[in-house]
DNA sequence: TGATGATAGCTGTCAGACAAGCAGACTGCC
DNA sequence: GGCAGTCTGCTTGTCTGACAGCTATCATCA
């Protein structure tokens, strides 16, 4: 169970000009006070504003318009579709209160998942699921912890494709960055041996095609995984 | 209970570019037999071979990038993440496949954010759910089918919003799209009292801080939602 | 052999251009 | 006055060309 912790020269963040611009924008809807209706600034000014590119705006804009936050209308504006989370609370720990709602997002989604997949897996689907599980075994191995959680989550998401569901697919796929993060974060306090044996525990119930011992199986993977006090240790211990 | 189903002159698909080239790339991922990590052709290939613009191309990479599917990497190329699934089964009625697969994901995430929400909301954010609810109340009154259900959009994303985990407010927000147009079909079919009492149970529950009483009342609500039923019914009747 | 530097292709970003959509003002007609 | 049609200015949608910065590859040289 040899997992590099290399945090290679720690990493250089190197964001994206337009995730800056997402999250900038993104800030905006929560404090400038602006409703469910709202029209935004047009995109060049807010090119002007934030001192980007027009086009670097609009892959922003795109992408906030995909996840539903605004509505861009062709001769009209960009405007504001749902209103943002307020205030973040609890800035102080706000990593771990992030760690500890990815945590609550998995278990709300997962048992539906493995339900599914046990429910309807096909034989190809199932494949894909042990050779996922082989990968994830033998990176266990030799693998950077960053390169472990992707294999993980590589291994999850086969279970979501085998329930055959777009919309819970698109979902989780889409939390793959934090899956990344958190799950290698949790990984470095070393509960990886109950790790192995759930996802045992899963590939045989998907497998033999029981959804009840699927779902149970992913349920007590959670159990006990007080998420914000194993923060509290890491950040303790590092 | 009048909901105009006006279909002014049969609504004009009018989706943009983008859209269409991120449905073209999306058909690639599925047909060409990538797998994760090939390298998709450069930005400019795919332009070229699609006939349309790098800018265009590029906000379509980005939207796919955010949806965990692809991964740009500066001087290197995209690369595929994930593979999508490999047959959309059951071609005939993908209508009421999809319809299915929406309430499946529905079912899977409401009940939590309904517990979340009791457990945790502020007063403000009850004050924002009930005014959902209101407006709500009052476009079931003289709204299109479309905008009533954009406004139950509203209540719905304001319960999760109660319920403060980022990650399923944007997965439910993500969806909007489709909530919009699969209960506008469903709604169609009337089932508009049960929904307003379930809507009532809910509001209360979550007002009391029950949490075990407001899962309750959002898995009630799906009780006896044969869908794929239902749509048959649609499709024989429209 | 092994380090070094040039190179070619890629993404990231920008600026400028034009088409198309839309609301509101404006004009001219009845 | 009322109204239909037009004009105008602003917006998004799309395309193009440009350049910077990154990276693997490969030839070059000590």
């Amino acid at each position: 169970m040899a997992l590099r912790t290399v945090k290679a020269l720690e990493k250089i963040p190197r964001t994206t000009l337009v995730d800056e611009v997402i999250a900038a924008i993104r800030g905006m809807l929560d404090e400038e006070g602006w409703t469910a209706g709202t029209r935004l600034p047009s995109e060049h000014q807010l090119s002007i504003q934030l001192g980007v590119g027009r086009s670097t705006v609009r892959e922003a804009l795109r992408v906030l318009g995909h996840l539903g936050l605004v509505q861009s209308r062709s001769g009209l504006g960009t405007f504001v579709v749902g209103k943002e989370l307020a205030v973040r609370h609890s800035a102080p720990d706000q990593e771990a209160e992030a760690l500890s709602q990815f945590f609550e997002f998995r278990r709300a989604t997962e048992p539906a998942a493995a339900r599914l997949a046990a429910e309807r897996r096909s034989s190809s689907a199932l494949s894909a699921i042990k050779a996922s599980w082989q990968a994830c075994y033998a990176g266990a191995q030799n693998s950077s912890v960053d390169d472990f959680a992707a294999l993980d989550f590589s291994f999850h998401i086969s279970i979501f494709e085998a329930g055959e569901n777009q919309f819970l697919i698109d979902a989780y796929r889409a939390v793959r960055p934090s899956f990344i993060k958190y799950v290698g974060m949790v990984l470095e306090l070393g509960p990886l041996t109950r790790m192995m044996h759930f996802h045992d525990k899963l590939i045989e119930a998907i497998s033999r095609q029981d959804p009840l011992a699927a779902v149970r199986a992913v349920e007590e993977n959670f159990v006990d995984t007080d998420v914000r006090q194993r923060m509290m240790m890491l950040q303790t211990s590092g």
